[in-house]
DNA sequence: TATTGTTATACTCTATAACTATA
DNA sequence: TATAGTTATAGAGTATAACAATA
């Protein structure tokens, strides 16, 4: 139970004043993502050794089997070459695989082992659990409407 | 103007699809900040050669008058020997000026400078600027929803 | 004993350049 | 010419340990 209100205009951190910085999308959005660190740090890189970045590659190859290194780097905004090195960590961990593209034979498709499977899925549910604990104050209908809003942020990323 | 609206569950990135990720906040947040980092990227960092951790302390400053840099560390979730080295540069840079704690002899109050408060202003007023240029797809009533449904999540950081 | 600020240092992560193989 | 993937490498950023001064 909280135990006294944060004056009105104030960090959720350091009970100080923010000013312009309110209005200040990146400034919020850094202030937030410290809650959801916490909640990655302890519960999926402590527990699995799995940094962000593999995490969310593993993820997405979940969902979308065969993803390119190309196309994985294009949605996490990384560079190539570290693009490569973290599928090369994953594929001598055992968690992912490549494989010939059909087509194209420079390109890779990137798809997971059982071994990779079975991990994003602890940790997506680890993950789910835990965001979910750390926002208890606020409602299912907030979530949704938090995560409407910042998918609509992220759309107007140019494309690349 | 947009040419095709993107499947339903698709990462703004790459069209690819979230899955579980899509109710992963630390993934959504991760998404929206590739937006806002490249517009500070852009019109903060490559102007007036400001990284994020400097903009936000000097902002924060000019709202606190005589921080201590073990508050700034505190509200930016940043170790003290890193908190002492950002400020340390942009001492030598003549932004800030350290001034000798009133009833703490261990402790230092950081000031802004007049060029400090000068460029801090300016990069605000930028940045706000280009992230409403950005955002121009959200009403401003989404905007500030979004904002408070930000600092929720914040505030639930635990204390340190 | 705990805290503030700092130095020294090692480690992680990221970016750039350059190369190959293929398109 | 452009693109996919990779290697090599330098730089930025971050964390840990340890210290002096003060509370």
């Amino acid at each position: 139970m909280s135990t006294r209100k944060p004056p009105p205009d104030a960090t959720p951190a350091g009970r100080l004043r923010e000013g312009a910085l309110h209005a200040v999308l990146g400034y919020q959005l850094a202030q937030a993502s410290v809650v959801t660190n916490a909640v990655f740090d302890e519960q999926v890189a402590g527990v699995h050794d799995l940094r962000k970045v593999e995490y969310t590659t593993l993820a997405l190859i979940e969902q979308n089997e065969g993803l390119t290194a190309a196309q994985l780097a294009s949605a996490l905004a990384f560079t190539a070459p570290n693009m490569a090195a973290w599928i090369d960590r994953m594929v001598k961990r055992g968690l992912i695989e490549r494989e010939p593209h059909a087509r194209d034979r420079r390109a890779l498709h990137i798809r997971l082992t059982d071994a990779g499977r079975t991990l994003v899925q602890r940790a997506t549910a680890a993950i789910c659990q835990a965001e979910a604990d750390a926002l208890a104050g606020m409602s299912p209908a907030e979530r949704m409407m938090l995560t409407e809003l910042l998918r609509k942020v992220a759309a107007s990323r140019r494309a690349r």
